[in-house]
DNA sequence: CTAATACTTGACTAAAAAGTCATGTTTTCG
DNA sequence: CGAAAACATGACTTTTTAGTCAAGTATTAG
């Protein structure tokens, strides 16, 4: 249970794209100059974050990329489903099957309690957390996101 | 983000030893009939809870994989660090680096704020489940977690 | 003491995820 | 109209994770 590379770096791109001019755009080349990454590896993160529609891009001289949506209004959770996927019960019930073509724990499968317990408060979580959150100093963040969760899995 | 493979057959090993005899131990063959995965693979998974101490083997003719705790005494948390990791916010900043020696938001990163916000909040979830918490029909099972840990992430 | 049962290990192969490359298209500046 | 800036894309390579294999060692029943 990780965030995954591809999470990490796709949510710095956009969150470089957040803290841009919203009129002018950022080029690939600034962003993975920016973040110390290949603009190679940069143009495939923001594919994929512009297929599930978060950013579009504009070609040419003065192109570059842009949110299509405000910061207010873009989840962490809109991010993490475009970058690979937020742990859902169904798909590992799906995927781990072993060697059979259904999981043996099918009728009653005790685990999966376990899992959608957690995976429900993960989600819920990605989807109170908007980029516009996450800008700003760390301790501001910080403060923000405590204050707007409070006691996150209270004993 | 997601549960691993690793982590859901681990967990379900270690499950099957948990609902067997505490006297008699289950060998490797038995596990992996009843999980429908391969004895080899169960075997893998088996001996990295045993370098995490979780389990215990004797061997022999009568021989097969134990607890050395009782359920009652193992987290969730153990049995995810034994078959990979719990996420941590270290790990993400030193292993997502990019193309340089050490990360460019070293200083202050205000991503680090919300994986340390939704790490923390994974983490006491997962120390706070027993395997003994697993144990029993999946209704029963969701209820007592539930009980355990209300309103997580509460709104 | 030997055959059968069962754990042990390191090296191997296969599949998935991460990251790169080459080639092409669009736009604008001069 | 070129040349340069910048996006677009599919195929490729590398790395990591998942899963298998082969050749052991230990234990006990007969």
């Amino acid at each position: 249970m990780k965030i995954t590379a591809q999470e990490e770096y796709g949510l710095r791109c956009l969150l470089q794209l957040a803290q841009a001019d919203p009129e002018s755009g950022l080029p690939v080349k600034e962003i993975a100059s920016r973040e110390g990454l290949s603009p190679a590896y940069v143009e495939k993160l923001l594919r994929l974050m512009g297929k599930a529609g978060l950013i579009h891009s504009i070609r040419g001289v003065h192109g570059g990329y842009r949110l299509t949506r405000k910061p207010t209004e873009i989840s962490l959770g809109d991010v993490v489903r475009a970058l690979s996927s937020l742990p859902s019960t169904e798909e590992i019930c799906d995927r781990h099957t072993g060697n059979l073509e259904h999981c043996v724990h099918m009728s009653d499968c005790s685990i999966r309690s376990a899992w959608t317990t957690l995976t429900e408060a993960v989600g819920r979580f990605m989807e109170q957390v908007f980029i516009a959150d996450l800008i700003g100093p760390e301790r501001t963040v910080a403060k923000r996101l405590h204050a707007r969760i409070e006691t996150p899995f209270q004993v």
